[in-house]
DNA sequence: GGCGTTTTCAAACAAATGTTTCCAACCACA
DNA sequence: TGTGGTTGGAAACATTTGTTTGAAAACGCC
């Protein structure tokens, strides 16, 4: 797996073929012939279809996974120093942050969203189990510290709620072409990521600040 | 079409199926020979497998519909009477168990929820333009009802947050088997659709009495 | 320049897919 | 009972899929 010429261009373009059609639809041809690569480039680069789907994601993966673990050390060692709990605006905040410092690409952060929206709801399989085994620890480290800064949720409760506002971030930055469109046409503001982002905050921490099913 | 003994059996097979592995991933003879059904009787009963697709969708969009229609009837009238406004809980609650009434097959809300997210993701665009032309007054109705109900949001903020919302709707209950599994295995706790709702609730309803972004 | 390795390429492969065909079985109605 | 339209079924159809092959081309290095 060398020659960067042929590997990111399959890899470029395999990332916004599957983004915008999903994995099964998205085929090895349609593939190579966007790129303008040979058919066979692909299973003599990555071995396989599957292997190149998960080469799409470590290639974001890896350096959010890499920037992430540094920005909670730094966050970690700051409240160490004077004891104090990491509050939970700033962990969400922080995590904000390191995912839109990332994408090198322009639009790369909206498809990897839909990708992972993707790797979610096509359920059975091999990419949930990938992510897992590769970059669980980072998100293992983050729940933990989701978990301190809210001491009085259940385990459970928390697990579910946590993905609730993954699917809504997942769910508004993956569709945010067309949702913008709509929302330009209808109100006409045009809001960036940033703002997005924005609007975004005070609704996840009242989700997460949310009392508890039955009261 | 019509003899409901071997459409039914393909529609309540292809419906589970599509919940469990996505749409491409389940292939006519997938269904047909779980369904004990000949191949060639999709095709002659719904022509494509496209159009089975909208089929099983329609069945449970169908009578949502209808359903919830006559569920805001009931509502508008009952606070028509006495000139108070529909109050945001009672909107959402009247849709939840609408949503939860209609399936008659468990896993038909499932492949709603994932027809919806296709239709959304854009990666499918004909499904939203078939959604919106052919239920779309539902929706634009429900939508007013919320405008009433919450006239301190402005209009934007109040697009973004219902979205945010439908998001976690959307996410959580199509990708319901994974998130389902991992708790399962985490927490110990297999939860039902309804639990889940449960817990949905107080978070949206949260979600929409934020604060604005800027505070 | 020559040689071993890596990369590209066209072609073929086997398997799986959605769809169609053609005929038998069925069923209502005369 | 016979007849015409509807449904069921086995097989074949044409494509498309991911993958493999074997040889040509390009490359790196002594």
């Amino acid at each position: 797996m060398a020659q960067p010429d042929t590997v990111t261009r399959i890899l470029d373009t395999a990332e916004v073929l599957f983004a915008e059609r999903g994995f099964a639809e998205t085929s090895l041809r349609n593939i190579t012939s966007k790129a303008k690569v040979n058919l066979a480039a692909v299973n003599y680069h990555f071995g396989s279809k599957k292997s190149l789907i998960q080469a799409v994601f470590a290639r974001y993966l890896e350096p959010f996974s890499e920037r992430f673990h540094r920005a909670l050390d730094e966050l970690e060692a700051r409240h160490a120093r004077d004891g104090s709990e990491i509050p939970l605006e700033e962990l969400l905040e922080t995590m904000a942050r390191t995912v839109l410092e990332v994408p090198a690409e322009r639009d790369s952060l909206k498809v990897f969203m839909r990708l992972l929206g993707l790797a979610y709801s096509q359920a059975q399989g091999h990419l949930r189990g990938y992510i897992q085994s590769e970059y669980g620890d980072v998100f293992s480290r983050f729940t933990e510290l989701v978990r301190r800064a809210t001491p009085e949720l259940p385990d459970a409760e928390r697990f579910w709620r946590l993905h609730f506002i993954l699917g809504s971030v997942i769910f508004t930055l993956s569709g945010l072409d067309a949702l913008r469109d709509i929302a330009e046409h209808d109100y006409g503001e045009r809001v960036s990521v940033h703002e997005l982002i924005g609007r975004l905050r005070p609704v996840v921490v009242s989700a997460m600040q949310a009392p508890m099913p039955g009261a």
